[in-house]
DNA sequence: GTCTATAGGGCGATAGAC
DNA sequence: GTCTATCGCCCTATAGAC
């Protein structure tokens, strides 16, 4: 039986896929930051994981989209954290605590997050990119707070509302990991709550 | 001197053929409204419009470029409403009067707006361009509030709460064409206020 | 796995407006 | 004559069809 377990080692390292898709995106990021996005070919990234471009379509839809794997995790992470938030909470406090609890859980599992952050900083197609996968966090969201009961409109604005925060969220813990993502929503939506208290009600025309 | 102001007139307009550029957006629009944005070529466009592929690339960057033209003047228009905006104003009412006002005007002058936005509904591509284009938006208004005197992080989350109020708006007014801008925009504001004062203000941990 | 269509862009030539 | 919008043919890499 010992060939088992050395056809078992066999086949977890050679091109028979099992590590396929990690190894696409490790050899993806680091000749991103080697080169730069625009200059990595598909070609190259294969090659140096060892597969075919062919290969490389099964996993991701197009060369952008090897950096956002997992991502797709996100929305209906938040989204299950709106909707099993407490009754009692308004919609507007259901939402932030979904998103400091979510975000704490999930900014601890981001992989290399520094140096993807710099690559997609540093191209404008990923970031095009990056913006499309966290419109599914916004979508997520609207689907989530009308389930808890608000109107559709509502849902809308206040799920973008949300994502602006998170998003404001992110970067800030993005420069002090160590300070707790929660506290960063909490700030937002504190700064937040201070432009919005500062507002005289907006007058009807004619009206003084 | 008559003929220095029929000078003048015809210096202004490009010299060769004026209408290049329109004729290829509207050849475009034309086509993806009847066999669908991702079936139709560049080269079908430019053979509508009777140029050819090569001068579509001297107006677009890309395939996707055709159909937001002209898009590029809102973030300006709205950066500088935030800016002559009235001193005594907070940057949050700053921002909404600027929206109110800026969305008042440019929302007239969409050309073709409805079948535009049909298009750019029934493709992600399409919406992924329209997600950046309208991140030059936030990114202006971030801008503006910053030199209204605004910090930077606070500058930042405002802007992202106005592109969320004004893309609220505008869709709403999309529905009801009828009604004013600006009254949904105050609509948008008002149901966000109405959200945020029913929140208990977050607590510090261990805070009663 | 292979092959094709097509996007996207570089360069030089051309021809019409001044 | 200059200027410049347009064009024709080049190339490569992507994406999807077979």
């Amino acid at each position: 039986m010992t060939h088992c377990a050395i056809m078992a080692r066999i086949v977890v390292m050679p091109r028979w896929d099992p590590r396929a898709e990690d190894r696409l995106r490790d050899a993806a990021l680091e000749l991103f930051l080697e080169q730069g996005y625009d200059s990595v070919t598909v070609a190259q990234i294969t090659e140096r994981a060892g597969l075919t471009r062919r290969t490389f379509s099964r996993y991701f839809t197009d060369k952008r989209d090897v950096l956002f794997a997992g991502s797709e995790r996100l929305p209906p992470a938040l989204a299950e954290a709106v909707i099993s938030a407490d009754d009692a909470l308004s919609p507007f406090e259901a939402l932030m605590t979904a998103l400091a609890d979510t975000g704490e859980l999930l900014a601890g599992s981001v992989t290399r997050s520094a140096e993807r952050r710099a690559v997609i900083k540093a191209s404008p197609e990923l970031q095009e990119r990056e913006r499309t996968k966290f419109a599914a966090v916004t979508d997520a969201l609207a689907r989530a707070l009308q389930q808890r009961g608000s109107a559709e409109a509502a849902a809308t604005l206040l799920a973008r509302i949300g994502a602006a925060v998170f998003q404001t969220a992110f970067e800030c813990w993005a420069d002090q990991p160590d300070a707790g993502f929660s506290a960063f929503v909490r700030d937002a939506a504190a700064e937040l709550a201070t432009s919005l208290t500062t507002v005289t009600v907006p007058a009807a025309p004619g009206q003084a």
